[in-house]
DNA sequence: TTGCTCCTCACGTCACGTGAGGTGGC
DNA sequence: TTGCTCCTCACGTCACGTGAGGTGGC
Protein backbone atom coordinates (compact mmCIF):
# COMPACT_ATOMS: atom_id res chain seq x y z
CA UNK A 1 0.00 0.00 0.00
CA UNK A 2 1.44 3.22 -1.43
CA UNK A 3 1.19 6.38 0.80
CA UNK A 4 -1.28 8.51 -0.53
CA UNK A 5 -1.63 12.21 -1.21
CA UNK A 6 -1.09 13.11 2.58
CA UNK A 7 -4.13 16.14 2.10
CA UNK A 8 -6.49 13.48 1.07
CA UNK A 9 -9.08 12.24 4.16
CA UNK A 10 -9.04 8.41 4.81
CA UNK A 11 -12.40 8.06 3.69
CA UNK A 12 -11.84 9.67 -0.15
CA UNK A 13 -8.63 7.03 0.07
CA UNK A 14 -10.41 3.97 1.41
CA UNK A 15 -13.36 4.30 -1.11
CA UNK A 16 -10.31 3.63 -4.00
CA UNK A 17 -9.11 1.35 -2.13
CA UNK A 18 -8.55 -2.53 -2.75
CA UNK A 19 -11.46 -4.24 -1.26
CA UNK A 20 -10.06 -7.31 -0.73
CA UNK A 21 -6.73 -7.30 1.29
CA UNK A 22 -4.88 -10.09 1.43
CA UNK A 23 -2.83 -9.95 5.28
CA UNK A 24 -0.37 -12.98 5.79
CA UNK A 25 -0.49 -14.28 9.63
CA UNK A 26 2.13 -12.75 10.42
CA UNK A 27 0.69 -9.11 9.38
CA UNK A 28 -2.84 -9.82 10.67
CA UNK A 29 -1.05 -10.93 13.68
CA UNK A 30 0.83 -7.28 14.68
CA UNK A 31 -2.62 -5.39 13.47
CA UNK A 32 -4.45 -7.11 16.41
CA UNK A 33 -1.72 -6.88 18.31
CA UNK A 34 -1.06 -10.53 19.43
CA UNK A 35 1.28 -13.71 17.66
CA UNK A 36 1.06 -15.83 14.88
CA UNK A 37 1.16 -18.76 17.33
CA UNK A 38 -2.16 -17.37 18.51
CA UNK A 39 -3.92 -16.61 15.42
CA UNK A 40 -3.04 -20.66 14.72
CA UNK A 41 -4.26 -21.56 18.25
CA UNK A 42 -7.82 -19.71 17.41
CA UNK A 43 -7.94 -21.67 14.23
CA UNK A 44 -7.45 -24.69 15.84
CA UNK A 45 -9.91 -24.30 18.49
CA UNK A 46 -12.44 -23.68 15.73
CA UNK A 47 -12.79 -19.92 17.30
CA UNK A 48 -11.42 -17.91 14.22
CA UNK A 49 -12.54 -18.97 10.73
CA UNK A 50 -9.80 -20.16 8.10
CA UNK A 51 -9.11 -17.71 5.64
CA UNK A 52 -8.51 -18.21 1.67
CA UNK A 53 -5.13 -19.33 0.73
CA UNK A 54 -2.35 -18.26 -2.23
CA UNK A 55 -1.10 -20.82 -4.54
CA UNK A 56 1.37 -21.63 -2.38
CA UNK A 57 -1.08 -22.27 0.61
CA UNK A 58 -0.24 -19.34 2.12
CA UNK A 59 -3.38 -17.50 4.12
CA UNK A 60 -4.79 -14.99 3.07
CA UNK A 61 -6.80 -12.70 5.77
CA UNK A 62 -9.15 -9.87 5.16
CA UNK A 63 -10.79 -7.11 7.28
CA UNK A 64 -13.33 -9.76 9.17
CA UNK A 65 -10.52 -12.22 10.63
CA UNK A 66 -9.09 -8.78 12.05
CA UNK A 67 -12.30 -7.90 13.79
CA UNK A 68 -13.12 -11.07 14.96
CA UNK A 69 -9.49 -11.56 16.46
CA UNK A 70 -10.17 -8.52 18.13
CA UNK A 71 -13.44 -9.74 19.39
CA UNK A 72 -11.85 -12.62 20.79
CA UNK A 73 -8.62 -10.71 22.77
CA UNK A 74 -10.88 -8.62 24.28
CA UNK A 75 -13.18 -11.71 25.46
CA UNK A 76 -9.96 -13.54 27.09
CA UNK A 77 -8.78 -9.93 28.22
CA UNK A 78 -11.78 -9.31 30.41
CA UNK A 79 -11.33 -13.10 31.37
CA UNK A 80 -13.28 -15.43 29.17
CA UNK A 81 -12.07 -18.91 28.41
CA UNK A 82 -11.80 -19.90 24.86
CA UNK A 83 -14.62 -22.57 25.55
CA UNK A 84 -16.74 -19.53 26.89
CA UNK A 85 -15.97 -17.24 24.33
CA UNK A 86 -17.33 -20.42 21.38
CA UNK A 87 -20.73 -20.66 23.27
CA UNK A 88 -21.37 -16.77 23.36
CA UNK A 89 -22.01 -17.18 19.72
CA UNK A 90 -24.17 -20.27 20.09
CA UNK A 91 -27.38 -20.38 21.76
CA UNK A 92 -27.71 -16.73 23.38
CA UNK A 93 -27.30 -16.80 27.45
CA UNK A 94 -28.12 -14.05 29.07
CA UNK A 95 -25.11 -11.84 28.55
CA UNK A 96 -25.76 -9.80 31.78
CA UNK A 97 -25.48 -12.72 34.06
CA UNK A 98 -22.10 -13.61 32.58
CA UNK A 99 -20.86 -10.25 33.10
CA UNK A 100 -21.98 -10.12 36.52
CA UNK A 101 -20.45 -13.71 36.81
CA UNK A 102 -17.18 -12.50 35.90
CA UNK A 103 -17.39 -9.39 38.36
CA UNK A 104 -17.79 -11.23 41.07
CA UNK A 105 -14.99 -13.86 39.97
CA UNK A 106 -12.67 -10.26 39.93
CA UNK A 107 -13.72 -9.30 42.81
CA UNK A 108 -13.02 -12.11 44.61
CA UNK A 109 -9.74 -12.43 43.00
CA UNK A 110 -8.75 -8.90 43.85
CA UNK A 111 -9.55 -9.76 47.13
CA UNK A 112 -7.47 -12.55 47.58
CA UNK A 113 -4.92 -10.98 45.81
CA UNK A 114 -5.35 -8.09 48.12
CA UNK A 115 -5.05 -10.20 51.47
CA UNK A 116 -1.76 -11.73 49.85
CA UNK A 117 -0.21 -8.39 49.16
CA UNK A 118 -1.15 -7.31 53.17
CA UNK A 119 0.72 -10.58 54.52
CA UNK A 120 3.59 -9.58 52.37
CA UNK A 121 3.95 -6.50 53.75
CA UNK A 122 3.78 -7.91 57.24
CA UNK A 123 6.43 -10.08 56.26
CA UNK A 124 8.62 -7.13 54.78
CA UNK A 125 8.00 -4.98 57.95
CA UNK A 126 8.53 -7.79 60.11
CA UNK A 127 11.90 -9.23 58.67
CA UNK A 128 9.90 -12.91 59.28
CA UNK A 129 10.55 -15.84 56.66
CA UNK A 130 8.07 -15.80 53.48
CA UNK A 131 6.39 -19.17 54.49
CA UNK A 132 5.72 -17.75 58.25
CA UNK A 133 1.83 -18.61 58.64
CA UNK A 134 0.20 -15.37 58.30
CA UNK A 135 -1.37 -15.19 61.64
CA UNK A 136 1.60 -15.19 63.00
CA UNK A 137 3.90 -12.24 60.54
CA UNK A 138 4.08 -10.22 63.76
CA UNK A 139 5.43 -12.34 65.75
CA UNK A 140 7.55 -14.74 64.40
CA UNK A 141 11.01 -12.79 63.80
CA UNK A 142 13.50 -15.21 65.17
CA UNK A 143 11.56 -18.03 66.04
CA UNK A 144 13.39 -21.45 64.79
CA UNK A 145 11.99 -23.46 61.11
CA UNK A 146 11.02 -26.34 63.95
CA UNK A 147 8.90 -23.35 66.05
CA UNK A 148 7.19 -22.49 62.74
CA UNK A 149 6.46 -25.77 61.82
CA UNK A 150 4.66 -26.08 64.83
CA UNK A 151 2.76 -22.44 64.56
CA UNK A 152 2.16 -23.89 60.38
CA UNK A 153 0.21 -27.07 62.10
CA UNK A 154 -1.60 -25.08 64.83
CA UNK A 155 -2.72 -22.33 62.39
CA UNK A 156 -4.78 -25.54 60.20
CA UNK A 157 -6.26 -26.62 63.42
CA UNK A 158 -7.41 -23.62 64.75
CA UNK A 159 -9.86 -20.76 64.05
CA UNK A 160 -8.76 -17.16 63.68
CA UNK A 161 -9.43 -16.33 66.89
CA UNK A 162 -7.83 -18.79 68.55
CA UNK A 163 -4.80 -18.17 66.70
CA UNK A 164 -5.06 -14.74 67.41
CA UNK A 165 -4.69 -15.30 71.34
CA UNK A 166 -1.70 -17.65 70.72
CA UNK A 167 -0.43 -14.55 68.98
CA UNK A 168 -1.62 -12.60 71.46
CA UNK A 169 0.54 -14.56 74.17
CA UNK A 170 3.88 -14.78 71.93
CA UNK A 171 3.70 -10.89 71.29
CA UNK A 172 3.72 -10.88 75.57
CA UNK A 173 6.93 -13.17 76.22
CA UNK A 174 10.05 -10.62 76.00
CA UNK A 175 12.93 -11.94 74.05
CA UNK A 176 14.97 -12.70 76.66
CA UNK A 177 12.68 -14.32 78.89
CA UNK A 178 14.06 -16.66 81.62
CA UNK A 179 11.88 -19.69 81.46
CA UNK A 180 11.51 -19.73 77.54
CA UNK A 181 15.58 -19.49 77.03
CA UNK A 182 15.78 -22.17 79.92
CA UNK A 183 13.30 -24.45 77.95
CA UNK A 184 14.75 -23.86 74.64
CA UNK A 185 17.96 -24.61 75.87
CA UNK A 186 16.97 -27.94 77.83
CA UNK A 187 19.41 -30.51 76.78
CA UNK A 188 18.29 -33.83 75.19
CA UNK A 189 19.84 -35.64 77.81
CA UNK A 190 18.58 -33.22 80.60
CA UNK A 191 18.68 -35.00 84.10
CA UNK A 192 15.21 -34.98 86.40
CA UNK A 193 16.97 -31.96 88.32
CA UNK A 194 16.90 -29.76 85.09
CA UNK A 195 13.98 -30.63 84.20
CA UNK A 196 12.44 -29.66 86.90
CA UNK A 197 13.75 -26.69 86.83
CA UNK A 198 12.67 -25.85 83.65
CA UNK A 199 9.05 -26.83 84.22
CA UNK A 200 9.08 -24.93 87.87
CA UNK A 201 10.02 -21.64 85.54
CA UNK A 202 7.36 -22.34 83.09
CA UNK A 203 4.83 -22.96 85.70
CA UNK A 204 4.02 -18.86 86.41
CA UNK A 205 3.41 -18.14 82.81
CA UNK A 206 1.69 -21.08 81.33
CA UNK A 207 -1.25 -20.53 84.64
CA UNK A 208 -1.45 -16.79 83.62
CA UNK A 209 -1.68 -18.48 79.52
CA UNK A 210 -4.47 -20.68 80.78
CA UNK A 211 -6.44 -18.29 83.09
CA UNK A 212 -6.49 -15.98 79.85
CA UNK A 213 -7.74 -18.01 77.87
CA UNK A 214 -9.09 -20.95 79.11
CA UNK A 215 -9.65 -22.84 75.98
CA UNK A 216 -5.49 -23.31 75.67
CA UNK A 217 -5.99 -26.12 78.41
CA UNK A 218 -7.44 -28.31 75.75
CA UNK A 219 -7.52 -26.75 72.21
CA UNK A 220 -9.77 -29.95 70.97
CA UNK A 221 -12.44 -28.71 72.38
CA UNK A 222 -12.67 -25.21 70.04
CA UNK A 223 -11.33 -26.85 66.82
CA UNK A 224 -13.09 -25.91 63.84
CA UNK A 225 -12.52 -29.06 61.87
CA UNK A 226 -13.32 -31.55 65.16
CA UNK A 227 -11.37 -32.85 68.39
CA UNK A 228 -9.76 -35.68 66.46
CA UNK A 229 -8.26 -34.10 63.42
CA UNK A 230 -6.82 -31.40 66.22
CA UNK A 231 -5.25 -34.27 68.01
CA UNK A 232 -3.94 -36.13 64.87
CA UNK A 233 -2.11 -32.99 63.84
CA UNK A 234 -1.17 -31.25 66.86
CA UNK A 235 0.00 -34.15 69.25
CA UNK A 236 2.35 -35.80 66.23
CA UNK A 237 3.75 -32.05 66.18
CA UNK A 238 4.24 -31.29 69.62
CA UNK A 239 5.73 -34.51 69.98
CA UNK A 240 8.16 -34.30 67.12
CA UNK A 241 8.96 -31.11 67.66
CA UNK A 242 10.14 -30.37 71.04
CA UNK A 243 12.98 -32.79 72.43
CA UNK A 244 11.38 -35.63 74.88
CA UNK A 245 13.28 -33.76 78.18
CA UNK A 246 11.38 -30.57 76.82
CA UNK A 247 8.31 -32.99 76.65
CA UNK A 248 8.40 -34.01 80.11
CA UNK A 249 9.18 -30.66 81.13
CA UNK A 250 6.06 -29.17 79.66
CA UNK A 251 3.98 -32.21 80.91
CA UNK A 252 5.46 -31.57 84.57
CA UNK A 253 5.14 -27.63 84.22
CA UNK A 254 1.42 -28.58 83.26
CA UNK A 255 0.89 -30.68 86.61
CA UNK A 256 2.64 -28.11 87.97
CA UNK A 257 -0.19 -25.23 87.59
CA UNK A 258 -2.67 -28.29 87.75
CA UNK A 259 -1.49 -29.27 91.31
CA UNK A 260 -1.40 -24.88 91.84
CA UNK A 261 -5.14 -24.01 90.50
CA UNK A 262 -6.63 -26.92 92.55
CA UNK A 263 -5.01 -25.09 95.94
CA UNK A 264 -5.76 -22.00 95.35
CA UNK A 265 -9.21 -22.92 94.36
CA UNK B 1 -5.30 -42.33 68.30
CA UNK B 2 -7.91 -42.74 71.08
CA UNK B 3 -8.86 -39.38 72.56
CA UNK B 4 -7.65 -39.31 76.13
CA UNK B 5 -8.39 -38.30 79.31
CA UNK B 6 -10.10 -34.63 78.78
CA UNK B 7 -8.39 -33.25 81.58
CA UNK B 8 -5.01 -33.86 80.25
CA UNK B 9 -3.58 -30.98 78.48
CA UNK B 10 -1.45 -32.17 74.88
CA UNK B 11 1.76 -31.29 76.10
CA UNK B 12 0.87 -33.93 78.41
CA UNK B 13 -0.49 -36.50 75.88
CA UNK B 14 2.30 -35.70 73.56
CA UNK B 15 4.94 -36.53 76.29
CA UNK B 16 3.49 -40.58 75.77
CA UNK B 17 2.62 -40.19 72.27
CA UNK B 18 4.72 -42.25 69.39
CA UNK B 19 6.69 -40.56 68.07
CA UNK B 20 6.95 -41.89 64.43
CA UNK B 21 3.02 -41.27 63.52
CA UNK B 22 2.82 -42.84 60.25
CA UNK B 23 0.18 -40.81 57.98
CA UNK B 24 -1.25 -42.38 54.91
CA UNK B 25 -1.23 -40.13 51.60
CA UNK B 26 -5.36 -39.06 51.91
CA UNK B 27 -4.81 -38.13 55.64
CA UNK B 28 -1.61 -36.40 55.24
CA UNK B 29 -3.40 -34.42 51.90
CA UNK B 30 -6.99 -33.77 54.37
CA UNK B 31 -4.35 -32.07 57.95
CA UNK B 32 -2.75 -30.00 55.01
CA UNK B 33 -5.99 -28.70 53.56
CA UNK B 34 -4.80 -30.31 50.19
CA UNK B 35 -5.41 -33.43 47.78
CA UNK B 36 -3.60 -36.53 47.19
CA UNK B 37 -3.02 -35.73 43.94
CA UNK B 38 -1.02 -32.20 44.75
CA UNK B 39 0.83 -34.67 47.59
CA UNK B 40 1.84 -36.97 44.80
CA UNK B 41 2.59 -33.96 42.28
CA UNK B 42 4.89 -32.92 44.46
CA UNK B 43 6.86 -35.69 44.02
CA UNK B 44 7.00 -35.98 40.82
CA UNK B 45 8.60 -32.60 41.25
CA UNK B 46 10.73 -33.57 43.97
CA UNK B 47 9.59 -30.62 46.49
CA UNK B 48 8.42 -33.18 48.76
CA UNK B 49 10.86 -36.26 50.06
CA UNK B 50 9.41 -39.27 49.72
CA UNK B 51 8.29 -41.56 52.87
CA UNK B 52 9.15 -44.79 54.41
CA UNK B 53 6.82 -47.62 52.88
CA UNK B 54 5.10 -50.19 54.25
CA UNK B 55 5.59 -53.66 53.60
CA UNK B 56 2.36 -53.43 50.93
CA UNK B 57 4.05 -49.93 49.16
CA UNK B 58 1.88 -47.93 51.12
CA UNK B 59 3.39 -44.62 52.06
CA UNK B 60 4.04 -43.41 55.54
CA UNK B 61 4.31 -40.15 56.05
CA UNK B 62 5.74 -38.22 59.17
CA UNK B 63 5.69 -34.83 61.37
CA UNK B 64 8.20 -33.59 58.55
CA UNK B 65 6.37 -34.16 55.61
CA UNK B 66 3.47 -32.07 57.07
CA UNK B 67 5.25 -29.07 57.50
CA UNK B 68 7.11 -29.43 54.21
CA UNK B 69 3.71 -29.52 52.73
CA UNK B 70 2.03 -26.84 54.35
CA UNK B 71 5.01 -24.67 53.61
CA UNK B 72 5.11 -25.75 50.21
CA UNK B 73 1.64 -24.90 50.11
CA UNK B 74 1.86 -21.23 51.73
CA UNK B 75 4.19 -20.22 49.05
CA UNK B 76 2.27 -21.28 46.28
CA UNK B 77 -0.22 -19.12 47.89
CA UNK B 78 1.44 -16.49 48.05
CA UNK B 79 2.20 -16.71 44.38
CA UNK B 80 5.43 -18.72 44.04
CA UNK B 81 5.81 -21.19 41.03
CA UNK B 82 6.98 -24.58 42.06
CA UNK B 83 10.10 -23.78 40.19
CA UNK B 84 10.50 -20.25 43.04
CA UNK B 85 10.04 -22.99 45.63
CA UNK B 86 12.84 -25.57 44.93
CA UNK B 87 14.99 -22.92 44.42
CA UNK B 88 14.53 -21.52 47.55
CA UNK B 89 16.18 -24.36 48.88
CA UNK B 90 19.07 -23.85 46.95
CA UNK B 91 21.52 -21.02 47.08
CA UNK B 92 19.90 -18.81 48.89
CA UNK B 93 19.22 -15.39 47.27
CA UNK B 94 18.16 -12.13 48.48
CA UNK B 95 14.66 -12.92 50.34
CA UNK B 96 13.45 -9.77 50.01
CA UNK B 97 13.95 -8.75 47.09
CA UNK B 98 12.21 -12.21 45.83
CA UNK B 99 9.21 -10.74 48.28
CA UNK B 100 9.50 -7.20 46.89
CA UNK B 101 9.14 -8.37 43.32
CA UNK B 102 6.32 -11.06 44.60
CA UNK B 103 4.89 -8.04 45.40
CA UNK B 104 5.27 -5.51 42.72
CA UNK B 105 3.89 -8.43 40.33
CA UNK B 106 0.47 -8.68 43.00
CA UNK B 107 0.47 -5.15 42.41
CA UNK B 108 0.45 -4.76 38.68
CA UNK B 109 -2.01 -7.94 38.70
CA UNK B 110 -4.60 -6.16 41.06
CA UNK B 111 -4.67 -3.05 38.94
CA UNK B 112 -5.13 -4.37 35.77
CA UNK B 113 -8.22 -6.64 37.33
CA UNK B 114 -10.18 -3.33 38.71
CA UNK B 115 -9.20 -2.01 34.82
CA UNK B 116 -10.97 -4.60 33.80
CA UNK B 117 -13.54 -4.37 36.65
CA UNK B 118 -14.14 -0.67 36.00
CA UNK B 119 -14.86 -1.85 32.34
CA UNK B 120 -17.30 -4.34 33.14
CA UNK B 121 -18.88 -1.74 35.47
CA UNK B 122 -19.65 0.93 32.33
CA UNK B 123 -20.68 -2.33 30.03
CA UNK B 124 -23.48 -3.51 32.29
CA UNK B 125 -23.97 0.32 33.05
CA UNK B 126 -24.95 1.34 29.57
CA UNK B 127 -26.07 -2.01 28.30
CA UNK B 128 -23.53 -2.58 25.70
CA UNK B 129 -22.48 -5.84 24.14
CA UNK B 130 -19.34 -7.43 26.59
CA UNK B 131 -16.54 -7.18 23.38
CA UNK B 132 -17.44 -3.57 22.86
CA UNK B 133 -13.80 -1.50 22.73
CA UNK B 134 -13.24 -0.06 26.42
CA UNK B 135 -12.84 3.25 24.78
CA UNK B 136 -16.27 3.34 23.59
CA UNK B 137 -18.07 2.25 26.39
CA UNK B 138 -20.78 4.88 26.87
CA UNK B 139 -21.54 5.54 23.62
CA UNK B 140 -21.72 2.20 21.86
CA UNK B 141 -25.04 1.31 22.48
CA UNK B 142 -26.94 0.60 19.64
CA UNK B 143 -24.42 0.78 17.05
CA UNK B 144 -24.43 -2.34 14.93
CA UNK B 145 -21.84 -5.14 14.49
CA UNK B 146 -19.88 -3.34 11.94
CA UNK B 147 -19.67 -0.26 13.84
CA UNK B 148 -18.10 -2.08 16.44
CA UNK B 149 -15.78 -4.07 14.03
CA UNK B 150 -14.54 -0.49 13.25
CA UNK B 151 -14.14 1.31 16.39
CA UNK B 152 -11.72 -2.04 17.60
CA UNK B 153 -10.29 -1.85 14.37
CA UNK B 154 -9.35 2.03 15.58
CA UNK B 155 -8.69 1.39 18.81
CA UNK B 156 -5.46 -0.88 17.83
CA UNK B 157 -4.22 2.29 15.66
CA UNK B 158 -5.23 5.48 18.08
CA UNK B 159 -4.10 6.59 21.21
CA UNK B 160 -5.93 7.19 24.30
CA UNK B 161 -6.33 10.74 23.94
CA UNK B 162 -7.57 10.30 20.06
CA UNK B 163 -9.97 7.76 21.05
CA UNK B 164 -11.24 9.95 23.33
CA UNK B 165 -11.62 12.63 20.82
CA UNK B 166 -13.46 10.00 19.10
CA UNK B 167 -15.66 8.94 21.73
CA UNK B 168 -16.71 12.84 22.51
CA UNK B 169 -18.24 13.14 19.20
CA UNK B 170 -19.99 10.10 18.88
CA UNK B 171 -21.66 11.32 22.21
CA UNK B 172 -22.42 14.31 20.37
CA UNK B 173 -24.28 13.28 17.61
CA UNK B 174 -27.92 12.45 19.21
CA UNK B 175 -29.80 8.82 18.15
CA UNK B 176 -32.25 10.88 15.24
CA UNK B 177 -29.51 12.73 13.80
CA UNK B 178 -30.59 13.66 10.31
CA UNK B 179 -27.36 13.07 8.71
CA UNK B 180 -26.70 9.96 10.32
CA UNK B 181 -29.49 8.51 9.72
CA UNK B 182 -29.35 9.46 5.82
CA UNK B 183 -25.90 8.41 5.51
CA UNK B 184 -26.83 5.06 7.39
CA UNK B 185 -29.60 4.64 5.06
CA UNK B 186 -28.02 5.16 2.16
CA UNK B 187 -28.91 1.61 -0.39
CA UNK B 188 -26.12 0.15 -1.61
CA UNK B 189 -27.43 0.69 -5.71
CA UNK B 190 -27.81 4.63 -4.36
CA UNK B 191 -27.90 7.12 -6.89
CA UNK B 192 -25.22 10.32 -7.77
CA UNK B 193 -28.08 12.30 -6.17
CA UNK B 194 -29.29 9.80 -3.44
CA UNK B 195 -25.22 10.08 -2.44
CA UNK B 196 -24.75 13.71 -3.15
CA UNK B 197 -27.65 14.75 -0.50
CA UNK B 198 -26.16 12.39 1.66
CA UNK B 199 -22.87 14.32 1.14
CA UNK B 200 -24.20 17.59 1.99
CA UNK B 201 -25.70 16.52 4.89
CA UNK B 202 -23.07 14.79 6.43
CA UNK B 203 -20.43 17.81 5.61
CA UNK B 204 -21.41 20.68 8.26
CA UNK B 205 -20.67 18.12 11.18
CA UNK B 206 -17.90 16.84 9.13
CA UNK B 207 -16.02 20.49 8.93
CA UNK B 208 -16.99 21.00 12.52
CA UNK B 209 -15.17 17.97 13.67
CA UNK B 210 -12.19 18.41 11.89
CA UNK B 211 -12.40 21.84 13.43
CA UNK B 212 -12.62 20.73 16.35
CA UNK B 213 -10.17 17.82 16.58
CA UNK B 214 -7.70 18.73 13.44
CA UNK B 215 -5.92 15.29 13.76
CA UNK B 216 -8.99 13.83 12.11
CA UNK B 217 -7.60 15.23 9.13
CA UNK B 218 -5.22 12.84 8.79
CA UNK B 219 -5.41 10.22 11.48
CA UNK B 220 -1.87 8.55 10.11
CA UNK B 221 -0.05 11.64 11.76
CA UNK B 222 -1.24 10.58 15.54
CA UNK B 223 -1.13 7.21 14.87
CA UNK B 224 1.49 6.11 17.95
CA UNK B 225 2.37 2.72 15.77
CA UNK B 226 3.24 4.66 12.67
CA UNK B 227 1.51 5.75 9.67
CA UNK B 228 2.23 2.81 7.64
CA UNK B 229 0.34 0.97 10.40
CA UNK B 230 -2.38 2.89 10.73
CA UNK B 231 -3.39 3.09 6.94
CA UNK B 232 -3.00 -0.38 6.57
CA UNK B 233 -5.31 -1.37 9.49
CA UNK B 234 -7.47 1.13 9.12
CA UNK B 235 -8.34 1.97 5.60
CA UNK B 236 -9.33 -1.77 4.60
CA UNK B 237 -11.82 -1.72 8.09
CA UNK B 238 -13.51 1.56 5.93
CA UNK B 239 -13.47 0.24 2.97
CA UNK B 240 -15.21 -2.99 4.37
CA UNK B 241 -17.26 -1.59 6.83
CA UNK B 242 -19.08 0.36 4.54
CA UNK B 243 -20.81 0.18 0.87
CA UNK B 244 -19.28 1.35 -2.24
CA UNK B 245 -21.88 4.15 -2.12
CA UNK B 246 -21.37 5.08 1.96
CA UNK B 247 -17.92 5.52 0.93
CA UNK B 248 -18.31 7.55 -2.25
CA UNK B 249 -20.83 9.88 0.08
CA UNK B 250 -17.74 10.44 2.65
CA UNK B 251 -15.37 11.51 -0.03
CA UNK B 252 -17.99 13.62 -1.46
CA UNK B 253 -18.48 15.46 2.11
CA UNK B 254 -14.80 15.29 2.68
CA UNK B 255 -14.37 17.44 -0.52
CA UNK B 256 -17.48 19.81 0.26
CA UNK B 257 -15.68 20.56 3.49
CA UNK B 258 -12.70 21.21 1.88
CA UNK B 259 -13.80 23.23 -0.61
CA UNK B 260 -15.61 25.44 1.87
CA UNK B 261 -12.66 25.82 4.35
CA UNK B 262 -10.93 26.96 1.73
CA UNK B 263 -13.01 29.78 0.42
CA UNK B 264 -13.85 30.42 4.25
CA UNK B 265 -9.92 30.90 4.74
C1' DT C 1 22.65 -17.68 -3.39
C1' DT C 2 21.11 -15.69 1.07
C1' DG C 3 18.12 -14.40 4.44
C1' DC C 4 13.47 -13.92 5.48
C1' DT C 5 8.74 -15.72 5.71
C1' DC C 6 5.32 -19.08 5.48
C1' DC C 7 3.50 -23.71 6.46
C1' DT C 8 2.39 -28.07 9.42
C1' DC C 9 3.09 -31.28 13.12
C1' DA C 10 4.52 -32.74 17.48
C1' DC C 11 5.69 -31.80 21.82
C1' DG C 12 6.42 -28.60 26.00
C1' DT C 13 4.66 -25.54 29.88
C1' DC C 14 2.11 -24.93 34.41
C1' DA C 15 -0.10 -27.06 38.39
C1' DC C 16 -2.36 -30.18 38.91
C1' DG C 17 -6.97 -33.49 37.65
C1' DT C 18 -8.98 -37.69 35.52
C1' DG C 19 -9.32 -42.21 34.73
C1' DA C 20 -7.59 -46.96 33.98
C1' DG C 21 -6.09 -51.04 35.95
C1' DG C 22 -4.65 -53.39 39.75
C1' DT C 23 -3.83 -54.57 44.85
C1' DG C 24 -4.50 -54.56 49.93
C1' DG C 25 -7.24 -54.20 54.38
C1' DC C 26 -11.51 -54.77 57.18
C1' DT D 1 -17.60 -61.14 49.85
C1' DT D 2 -18.15 -56.07 49.62
C1' DG D 3 -16.84 -51.58 49.72
C1' DC D 4 -13.14 -48.69 50.68
C1' DT D 5 -8.30 -47.30 50.18
C1' DC D 6 -3.90 -47.42 48.28
C1' DC D 7 -0.67 -47.63 44.38
C1' DT D 8 1.32 -46.41 39.54
C1' DC D 9 1.07 -44.88 34.85
C1' DA D 10 -0.64 -42.37 31.10
C1' DC D 11 -3.11 -38.89 29.43
C1' DG D 12 -6.03 -34.50 29.81
C1' DT D 13 -6.61 -29.39 30.85
C1' DC D 14 -5.71 -24.36 29.67
C1' DA D 15 -3.83 -21.01 26.43
C1' DC D 16 -0.73 -20.87 24.17
C1' DG D 17 4.99 -21.34 23.17
C1' DT D 18 8.96 -23.93 21.22
C1' DG D 19 11.25 -26.20 17.93
C1' DA D 20 11.81 -29.33 13.93
C1' DG D 21 11.64 -29.87 9.17
C1' DG D 22 10.39 -28.22 4.97
C1' DT D 23 8.95 -24.74 1.23
C1' DG D 24 8.36 -20.26 -1.14
C1' DG D 25 9.63 -15.36 -2.47
C1' DC D 26 12.94 -11.55 -3.30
Amino acid sequence: VERDDPGEAVPAVASRYARDVAWSTRQLADLAGTTVKTVRHYHRMELLALPERTANGYKQYQVSHLVRLLQIRRLTEVGLSLAQIRELSGPDQDPDAAVRALDAELEATIARLQRVRAELAVVIEHGVPLDTPPAFGTVARGLSERDRGLLAVLSQVLDAGELDDVRALMADVPDDDEAALLFAALPEDADDAAIEAAAVALAPSMRSSTERFPWMSDLREVAPRGPKFAQDAVLPAVADLFSPAQLQALARANEIVRKAVAEDG
